[in-house]
DNA sequence: TAAAAGATACATATTATATGTATCTTAAAT
DNA sequence: ATTTAAGATACATATAATATGTATCTTTTA
């Protein structure tokens, strides 16, 4: 058939931009635990893993991006852990997910000019709702998802 | 630890509306084929798997919820087959998408009132980004995606 | 009534995601 | 200096989501 297209998520699924996976969730929720941390203090992996219930290793990996990212500090050895590198009111929500749903890859046309068939025009039109999506998302910081009564307490409590 | 969150993406993920699967894209190309279509034509499941080389099986189930939407006219029996069921200019991108995405189930909260954790904040903020996806794509309909030298090209050509 | 089409049910295969095991490196406490 | 506790890294396995395959039923019309 003359108008065959041979894929379109192939195109669109910008290597899963919303498929919001656990590793994001992860991810978000660590930054959360992180925030409600009394000033100086530090948590672990093995901590946040324990508490969450989550398995280690991929708490492990996110750790790990989060903080080659340097959004979270990271420190070895005895006495080590992690905290937030940034105060939660620039740590941009959308920007996270952007960083956590890392199989985001930017797929470029194969031959170029291609833009003429329905599954580019559909590609264009993916993007751009995509590009809303996140826009959305980065109108929020962590500090957003705080309550406003947890955040003096947790201070106070430990 | 006091500020547990049991799942994030229990609750965003609204049955993965954003993973656009290949149910979806199946269903998209579909529509562009019969689109397509000279007027008074029909196409066949068999014809269709064919041509884009995909399940049968699969397009099999898509067709028949294109059917039961109305979207497309399904016809049993010897000289069968599908149709447009509207005109191209009526079918909208973003309808389509929720319906083919159709496992989105509404996600109400466990035990109200609980809209005061940072995981139900993130709910809200996600269900505002995935909105704004859904309204960019229906911003496009089916007729968009063809293009201008395509349409009357091809009622001439069969 | 035979053939061609969609409808339906269920089994299997494939792929993506998540978890588990093991070991290495670093750094502080002893 | 040595031990210990922490993150870093690599790879194997398990689980779950997705996609495909096989079979049969129902409908319609030539």
């Amino acid at each position: 058939m003359y108008h065959l297209i041979v894929s379109i998520i192939g195109q669109i699924n910008q290597g899963h931009l919303m498929q919001l996976t656990r590793y994001t969730d992860y991810g978000l929720r660590t930054l959360i635990y992180l925030a409600l941390l009394p000033a100086g203090h530090k948590a672990s992996i093995d901590e946040i893993s324990q508490t969450y219930e989550i398995s280690r290793n991929n708490l492990n990996k996110i750790v790990h991006q989060l903080g080659k990212a340097k959004v979270i500090q990271t420190q070895r050895g005895k006495g080590g852990g992690m905290f937030l590198n940034q105060a939660p009111e620039q740590i941009n929500i959308g920007d996270m997910v952007l960083l956590l749903e890392n199989t985001m890859r930017v797929v470029e046309c194969d031959k170029p000019p291609c833009c003429i068939s329905p599954a580019c025009k559909l590609k264009g039109i993916f993007a751009d709702a995509t590009q809303a999506f996140v826009t959305s998302l980065q109108a929020y910081y962590l500090s957003d998802l705080l309550l406003e009564e947890q955040k003096p307490l947790l201070r106070i409590l430990v």
